[in-house]
DNA sequence: AGCACGCCGACT
DNA sequence: GTCGGCGTGCTC
């Protein structure tokens, strides 16, 4: 749009914005403010650039160009309020950290596709009582669901009824529904501190306390809640999460994306008698749109989210949870890397607000900044009153050395056997799905590898087909060697659940034998056999690591752990740590439930008296593998 | 991120 | 002789 010239010396000092677009630019780029366009830093603008135009945020305002360039005018300011100083600081800060351009960063910020396109008003759709012409199943399907709640969009309400969306609109024109114009954007509902607090023990109250007094100083402090699965951990940090809210902040918990379920989700929901804001990669571009706003202008009290979440442009940030810190999911590896949990450190350092860490297993780098002092910490018993692990008895392969082709040491049958014996239920933990992770050529000496990634290709017996690990390549056992071409000369090498399920059968032999794997993660098989374990149809399990999260076997009293050094061999210079955490999540399976103690751990029952028992028995030696 | 420019292989 | 592969550079 022309505007009126006024002459240079009566422009104000503010007559240059410099913006910083989503882009990778080293810094931001100098645009001449359109008269009568008031702009102060953090505002949203349009600006053109090149042949197009885009999205940028004023980072500051100048009277002279960084550049000899011709400055183009600013196209519009965005109504909504402006990118905080804090944030803008953040932006910067990390860009340098990571040395990476601050256009990057900002471009994490800017992720909500629609969130400057203004409110659109959406058609969702309802049933009439007027009958469709035609009845078919989809169509009646559609109807049914259309009856039963809130008016959804035609594509809402396809998916849910398993249908295409010309079935909707079919039944539009037929008059059986009718299109209803909804609210824009859905407001937040707002928390309500009150609304189901837990009972807490007394340890849990001491923590709670603690992580509340340093919630109200409203200073940047870091707090490790350090406490083993089944301590109550996120009882305590909703604590602190209640005393931010009461402040009138915003509170963000983050999780590892796969944390990030329904019963999290609706445990959140009835602490605070609303349902959270989300933030993560599923959602979907109107509901990211709706969050983003809603970070914005202050109106989303409490986001659940992953670690992007980070970088919403929060209006008054209180409080950062990051639940399970340790998680390696934490670190963004594609575009801009970063570390989420780092990074919350420093916001909350930067926007002086505490930080909660919290964790079982925390990280190296956790535990040395508590160490340093740099970070305080609270520990969380478990709610049996028990401090630490359970009792972990190390099995020295070299001396304790299983039968050739088999993987279970004698003193480890024998505890299974116990186990067994008394009716309780037992978990063989070996973090290698398959049946043998290398298979070789005894002719040749070839051994079986991923065409496409050099990776060794695990063979799966049940499936009667060889695996990469790696890229997911998959193709049949081959009866001869692919390379020397002799037959019945191809041999697994190492253990992997399957066969190790194979040696237990045997040894076993009466035994109700389940294997725990993400082979079955497909469809509800994987649901079921956990439900089944848990109700304690399965005495011996046999798992890959996903049996170490989260799920809970009342009736486990023994878990063996089979090649416990296995990611120690490995060139990860986390494999100690990783290993670590690994054993702690898998012993916190056992012992969970109310049967009574086992003799062979005397003397810690002696001490705490606990009602559950446990054990976990790890098996050491660099060389069983072959 | 887009979009142009620019320099080497397979085709009408 | 061209069409087009995607490497490099630029956008205030």
């Amino acid at each position: 749009m022309p505007s009126k010239s006024i002459p240079d010396r009566m422009r104000p000092d503010s007559a240059i914005a410099e913006v910083l677009l989503p882009l990778a630019l080293d810094g931001p780029y100098s645009y001449r403010v359109p008269d009568g366009l008031l702009l102060t830093a953090g505002d949203y603008v349009a600006v053109p650039l090149g042949p197009r135009q885009m999205i940028g945020v004023v980072w500051g305002l100048a009277a002279e160009a960084g550049t000899d360039k011709t400055l183009r005018d600013v196209i519009e300011r965005f109504d909504m309020p402006p990118l905080p100083e804090t944030h803008r600081r953040f932006v910067d800060w990390l860009a340098s950290y990571y040395l990476e351009p601050a256009g990057n960063v900002l471009r994490m910020v800017l992720r909500a596709p629609g969130a400057f396109a203004g409110p659109r008003e959406q058609i969702a759709y309802r049933a009439t009582d007027s009958v469709p012409k035609r009845m078919t199943p989809q169509r009646a399907r559609v109807l049914e669901v259309a009856r039963e709640g809130f008016a959804l969009r035609a594509a809402e309400l396809a998916e849910a009824a398993g249908v295409g969306t010309s079935v909707v609109k079919a039944l539009v024109k037929d008059g059986a529904l009718e299109a209803v114009a909804l609210p824009a954007l859905r407001s937040f509902p707002q928390p309500d501190l009150n609304a189901g607090g837990f009972e807490l023990n007394r340890d849990q109250k001491a923590a709670a306390q603690a992580l509340r007094a340093m919630v109200v100083q409203r200073q940047h402090k870091v707090m490790l809640l350090d406490g083993v699965t089944g301590s109550g951990k996120t009882e305590v940090y909703f604590e602190a999460m209640a005393a931010a809210l009461a402040g009138g902040g915003q509170v963000l918990l983050l999780l590892p994306e796969i944390a990030l379920t329904a019963p999290f989700l609706a445990r959140v929901e009835s602490r605070f008698g609303c349902e959270p804001a989300q933030w993560h990669s599923d959602v979907r571009p109107r509901e990211r749109e709706r969050v983003w706003r809603g970070v914005a202008d202050g109106s989303a009290r409490i986001v659940v989210g992953a670690r992007s979440a980070l970088f919403l442009p929060w209006k008054k940030l209180g409080l950062i949870v990051v639940d399970e810190e340790h998680e390696s999911a934490y670190k963004q590896d594609d575009g801009v890397p970063y570390h989420a949990r780092d990074m919350a450190v420093l916001y909350g350092a930067l926007a002086k607000f505490p930080v909660v860490l919290s964790s079982a297993t925390p990280s190296l780098e956790t535990l040395v900044n508590v160490d340093r002092g740099r970070y305080g910490v609270v520990k969380l018993k478990d709610r049996h009153g028990r401090p630490e692990l359970p009792e972990i008895d190390l099995i020295d392969m070299k001396t304790a050395t299983p039968e050739p082709g088999a993987w279970i040491s004698p003193p480890l049958l024998a505890q299974v056997t116990q186990a067994l014996d008394a009716g309780d239920q037992a978990l063989l933990f070996l973090n290698r799905r398959g049946y043998a992770p290398l298979t070789l050529c005894r002719a040749c000496g070839h051994r079986l590898e991923c065409p496409n990634c050099a990776a060794s290709l695990v063979e799966h017996r049940f499936r009667r087909q060889l695996m990469c690990h790696h890229c997911g390549h998959i193709e049949p056992m081959p009866q001869a060697c692919p390379k020397c071409g002799v037959e019945g000369k191809m041999v697994p090498v190492g253990p992997g659940v399957e066969r190790l399920a194979e040696e237990a059968a045997r040894r076993f032999p009466t035994a109700r034998i389940a294997i725990l794997s993400s082979d079955l993660s497909r469809g509800t098989l994987l649901r079921d056999a956990l439900r089944d374990v848990a109700k304690g149809d399965y005495n011996l399990v046999i798992g890959t690591q996903l049996v170490a999260k989260g799920h809970h076997f009342p009736h486990l009293t023994l878990v063996g752990v089979v090649d416990a050094d296995l990611a120690l061999e490995s060139s990860d210079p986390r494999g100690g740590e990783r290993t670590w955490a690994l054993m702690a999540q898998v012993a916190g399976r056992s012992g969970r439930g109310e049967k009574p103690g086992r003799g062979f751990l005397r003397e810690w029952l002696k001490d705490v008296k606990p009602k559950g028992s446990l054990a976990l028995h790890v098996d050491v030696d660099p060389y069983n593998f072959l």
